[in-house]
DNA sequence: CAGCGGATGTGCT
DNA sequence: GCACATCCGCTGG
């Protein structure tokens, strides 16, 4: 867990959709209690603006559950859905500034065997293509949301490698038919091209 | 394998 | 009340 290897600060504080784009490649890390830490390489994201953005939290003003996602970057944002679900979110922009990139799937790479069995033993493709079940595989809660990537000891990102634009997938983000129309057509979703990782 | 209903915290539409 | 940045388990073919 080299320090060096994890990534700073400015990689966050900077604009959502560079930051979302380049999270691809870079590894999540979960320290347990116990000392196991769980690794997964990001495969896919997807970006969540501020207030212009009618599918982000944030776009309807800060509350106590999206606060995080108005803070300083590089801190985590987690938020329970569907009275069953976690979903994991990286915050970005500078402190004041509204934006979040939620980390949609992993490629499962070191303790995989511990990461199944949070997931009850499912197929290896199926332990982490879900921003849900990253969370379960991961043992990712709400007791992680406010977590400062750049110190935290539980959870953290490390630089890993970065994907080349020839194997970068740009393509709506999915579950928003709310949304507006401009927002549920913009291509901020970005993934792994032909990735056996990414979410159905 | 597709389709459907259930799970139920949080902030609003 | 209801919808929600979702997933699971059960059903019928």
């Amino acid at each position: 867990m080299s320090a060096q290897r994890r990534l700073p600060r400015q990689f966050y504080e900077r604009p959502t959709l560079g930051a979302a784009r380049d999270l691809l490649g870079r590894v999540l890390v979960r320290r347990l209690a116990d000392s196991t830490e769980l690794r997964g390489r990001i495969v896919e994201t997807e970006a969540y603006l501020g207030a212009n953005d009618s599918a982000s939290h944030a776009s309807r003003g800060k509350t106590e559950r999206t606060a995080p996602m108005f803070g300083p970057a590089g801190h985590a944002y987690v938020y329970f859905i569907y009275g069953m679900h976690h979903c994991f979110n990286v915050v970005t922009e500078s402190d004041g500034v509204a934006g979040a990139v939620l980390v949609r799937a992993l490629e499962p790479l070191t303790n995989v065997e511990r990461m199944r069995a949070n997931r009850r033993n499912k197929r290896p493709s199926e332990v982490s293509n879900g921003p849900a079940k990253l969370c379960e595989a991961l043992a990712i809660d709400t007791s992680l949301t406010g977590e400062d990537l750049v110190s935290s000891e539980r959870l953290w990102l490390e630089r890993g490698h970065s994907i080349p634009d020839s194997v970068v997938e740009r393509t709506a983000r999915v579950g928003i038919d709310y949304a507006d129309e401009v927002d549920r057509t913009a291509l901020w979703r970005f993934s792994l091209k032909g990735s056996e990782w990414v979410s159905q």
